[in-house]
DNA sequence: ACCTTATATGATTAAATGATCATATACTCA
DNA sequence: TGAGTATATGATCATTTAATCATATAAGGT
């Protein structure tokens, strides 16, 4: 059970960095740090700073294979606030847009990581 | 037409103050500035920076009658938010309950600002 | 064991934020 | 006009925050 009062999550969502991380996870389920780094155009050391205080809140949860961090939304807490906070954000600010087309163009053939083994084998 | 984002709207609303304004105007449609300030326990000024905060994100709207500044939620812009996160922060955080309660209790008798004219002839 | 990749985190800096005090503006009433 | 009330705002200070650089930890492949 996570601890995080409302106002700890709308802190967290009030950050245009981790805006931009929720907007991607809610269309792709599932996205490990480096293709977050690649989509969002930021640092590593920027890109995990975020995603940490996003799992701090409940926000996001990390599942851990191999060498890689793959972060999720967790849907079950916070569920209708988040939800109506994305759909909201998307219709307003173009950058979360760009972010989520520079995702579906990345698709399988461009990759951030190296060697993406987890798309070939499963991990 | 007020211009602010998503971004702005979950700053503004992401503060403690500021979401325990919103929430006893929820409660109460209509409250001038000396009354949030009597029922939050905060001071003149600091309620003035925070009002003028939420007006200019467009989340409280002002009619300003004689003296007195009259402050409502303005539910037509960023509705379903709002709703969502002030429903959502009275289940968790008690100070919004505490806040109610002293608006409640304040009724007509004890007043915060000097005599209510607006409460015995129309402003 | 060594090198590479992936992620996390300490330290630092610059910027943003909230609270407060003092003061200014504006309206009311005598 | 002068006193009192209501609200707004400039200046200041302490705190928080986000970004960055450097480094640490951990896992994989050779």
């Amino acid at each position: 059970m996570i601890e995080s009062t409302t106002i700890d999550v709308l802190k967290a969502l009030s950050d245009e960095t981790r805006l931009r991380i929720v907007n991607v996870l809610e269309e792709a389920d599932e996205l490990c740090a480096c293709q977050i780094e690649g989509v969002l155009e930021i640092t590593q050391s920027n890109a995990s700073r975020h995603l940490s205080r996003l799992r701090e809140t409940g926000i996001v949860s990390v599942r851990r294979s191999r060498q890689w961090a793959f972060f999720s939304l967790q849907k079950d807490d916070i569920p209708t606030v988040v939800a109506t906070i994305i759909s909201a954000a998307r219709r307003e600010i173009p950058q979360l847009t760009a972010d989520i087309e520079r995702l579906n163009q990345q698709g399988k053939n461009a990759f951030f990581c190296t060697i993406p083994s987890f798309m070939e084998e499963p991990v």
